[in-house]
RNA sequence: CGGGUCGUAGUUCAGUUGGUUAGAACGCCGGCCUGUCACGCCGGAGGUCGCGAGUUCGAGUCUCGUCGGCCCCGCCA
């Protein structure tokens, strides 16, 4: 027999994916899983796996493999060798790319034997993350992880790309490092030649990437892993990856411009366009017109000011808050105005339930009627004149709150994004990038009762604001920004300070004393002394980004490895108690 | 640290008011099958109901504790 003279050569002719009518008639060679197997007798039907794709291998009756294809299992490694095949027309498969054509099995060897996997390799099986996350190796052999893990292949390479075409350098940044001012809790490193000293691995590269600049290098970016241990949420993993960013001699402009072709180029991926410059709101007025400083532009729904209404009004809450400096705000929600009274009554129980002292509800009855929770206390006229503010419909709902600074905006913008998500109004299939700048460059923190960085503490005021510092601290705007996709907070940055008299001024501001300045980054202190450029740049959420084009509900299904909520590491068990004896190494006991 | 939710076969789930021998689907094992492609048909094996106490004549079901997954608050320059 022909058959048996042949064997499965050591290296393969072609990966999964790629047989095409044109191969027909070639002697291949295919490495791969086994997908699924389809035994019908005297004729059996095998689906080879790889990272490219899926490929039908046939064995018929009379074939010296048919026997041998009978012990393979689903996820054997193995070799299959023998001629492409155009299938009949009835037998085409227009579900895989491959679906034109097979192969016909005349060798096959088991390259190694697989365990009956804990679940399917498939997309239709359902699994819990936690058997997810325990076999991860298995899970990255779904469809699902793969194309998340090759999207992000793409867009890191689209990344650097970007920064490579814009003169930026990548250079890379120590990861056994120091502790850096302020911020998250840091992950600490026992020093075994340094008894009792530590290093932190970097939150940011933020010091080394300002030094680089006082080196002279102009541009530099790093694809880089940070480490903040606090504790973690759906967008929020122990480590991430940052694209780091600076740039030397710049403004907030060019910083943005850099970006957004960045952005361009990671939506470009995808095959979206998407047009720059992207829409600028300061802090305040996304604070103010959307309760959030990350608002999720892809719709409309601003809130809105009706202080005015109520400033004279029959409504004694809302006019001695208004009084007192306060500000009432109202939401209009697009057809949410022919609810339930009950319905109603919930968003009001869900507003006590985020901890607000109330909210109030306007509506008109399908006859134009007023009705409103505060009707009696309020009176007609005067709510009646909210809607015509506003410029509620028929259908709408309009809610109403107060309070003090953006108190109201904020409890209203949890609204807005809930409701729109509930009645329908996002497009998802919209992408809105947007810059929030002129950030506040401090804030009063009631739990250490003094002063601290909004974004970092070398970040710049803006000129204008300088006079204010040590009166008014808290009205003094930073040069900082962040880049806003879809309600999600995806980058931040700022223009330095790069003279060292005013970073001396920000530290004594933020009570952090000069022996502890010294101590902790003296050396990038000194480092401003010997001629530092003007610089700014940002950080971008490498992890966030992908999730959010893929569509992913969390970081965790664009990282190969991810923790757990707890991080944990279900995989490799880690953390994980040492031996004594590396503990008396780095003099831990 | 706090709030919510889930934990039953390898996997995903169902399990009534506390009551006989805890079920289904997929997977797994065996058999049949020459054009399947989530093949089909027949048969079979498979359970520490997360763990530990408690209440009860009797607990998958109720109570308390504990461990783990997920979401959220705080936290995250």
């Amino acid at each position: 027999m022909t058959e048996e003279t042949h064997s499965v050569p050591r290296t393969r002719t072609h990966n999964c994916g790629e047989l095409r009518p044109s191969d027909v008639g070639a002697d291949v060679v295919l490495m791969g899983w086994v997908h699924r197997i389809r035994d019908l007798g005297g004729l059996t039907f095998l689906d080879v796996r790889d990272r490219h794709g899926l490929t039908q291998v046939v064995a018929r009756d009379g074939s010296a493999v048919l026997a041998r294809i009978k012990q393979v299992r689903p996820e054997y490694v193995i070799g299959v060798a023998g001629p492409v095949e155009r299938r009949s027309e009835e037998t085409l498969n227009p579900k895989i790319a491959t679906g034109e054509v097979e192969v016909e099995a005349r060798a096959l060897v088991v390259l190694s034997e697989a365990r009956t996997p804990p679940f399917q390799i498939d997309e239709e099986t359902p699994v819990s993350e936690e058997v997810r996350l325990r076999y991860r190796y298995l899970d990255l052999r779904r469809a699902r992880m793969r194309e998340n893990i090759g999207l992000r292949h793409r867009i890191t390479m689209a990344v650097r790309n970007s920064l490579d075409a814009d003169g930026f350098w990548e250079i890379e940044t120590p990861l056994l490092t120091k502790s850096t001012p302020e911020g998250a809790r840091d992950y600490l490193v026992p020093s075994r030649l340094h008894a009792g000293e530590f290093y932190a691995l970097p939150q940011s590269p933020q010091i080394f990437k300002q030094i680089l600049m006082v080196s002279g290098m102009d541009r530099y970016f790093q694809i880089v892993k940070c480490f903040r241990d606090e504790d973690l949420r759906a967008d929020r993993q122990p480590e991430f990856t940052q694209i780091d960013v600076e740039m030397s001699f710049v403004d907030e402009e060019a910083v943005f411009a850099a970006v957004e072709r960045l952005m361009q180029a990671v939506f470009h991926v995808l095959g979206k366009e998407v047009p720059a410059p992207f829409p600028r709101l300061t802090y305040d007025e996304a604070m103010t017109r959307y309760g959030s400083d990350k608002p999720d532009l892809r719709f409309a729904m601003p809130i809105q000011d009706v202080s005015g209404v109520f400033r004279e009004g029959r409504f004694k809450v809302f006019r001695e808050l208004v009084a007192r400096g306060g500000s009432v705000r109202a939401l209009v929600v697009p057809g949410a105005g022919r609810q339930s009274r009950a319905q109603i009554d919930n968003l009001v129980d869900e507003a006590l339930a985020l901890g607000a002292k109330g909210m109030v509800w306007v509506r008109q009855s399908p006859e134009g009627a007023i009705q409103s929770s505060i009707l009696k206390a309020a009176g007609e006229e005067a709510l009646a004149q909210v809607v015509e503010t506003v410029g509620a419909g028929r259908d709408d709902l309009t809610l109403i709150a107060a309070g003090q600074g953006y108190e109201a905006s904020v409890l209203l913008g949890q609204f807005r994004l809930r409701l729109a998500e509930r009645e329908g109004l996002i497009d998802e299939n919209r992408t809105s990038l947007s810059w929030v700048v002129d950030f506040p460059l401090m804030d009063w923190s009631e739990t250490e009762q003094r002063l601290v960085s909004m974004h970092h503490p070398f970040t710049s005021p803006r000129p204008e604001d300088l006079d204010r510092l040590e009166d008014d601290p808290a009205a003094v705007r930073a040069r900082a920004y962040d880049l806003v996709l879809n309600g999600n907070e995806i980058g931040g940055g700022s223009i330095r300070i790069h003279r060292a008299e005013l970073q001396a001024r920000i530290f004594r501001l933020l009570k952090i004393s000069d022996e502890e300045a010294q101590a902790r980054f003296g050396f990038f202190l000194d480092a401003l002394q010997y001629g530092t450029p003007p610089h700014g740049g940002i950080a971008l959420g490498l992890d966030r980004i992908v999730a959010l084009v893929a569509g992913e509900p969390s970081i965790r299904d664009v990282m190969a490895f991810p923790k757990t909520s707890a991080a944990v590491d279900l995989m490799a068990g880690s953390p994980s108690s040492v031996d004594r004896r590396q503990l008396r190494e780095l003099h831990l006991e």
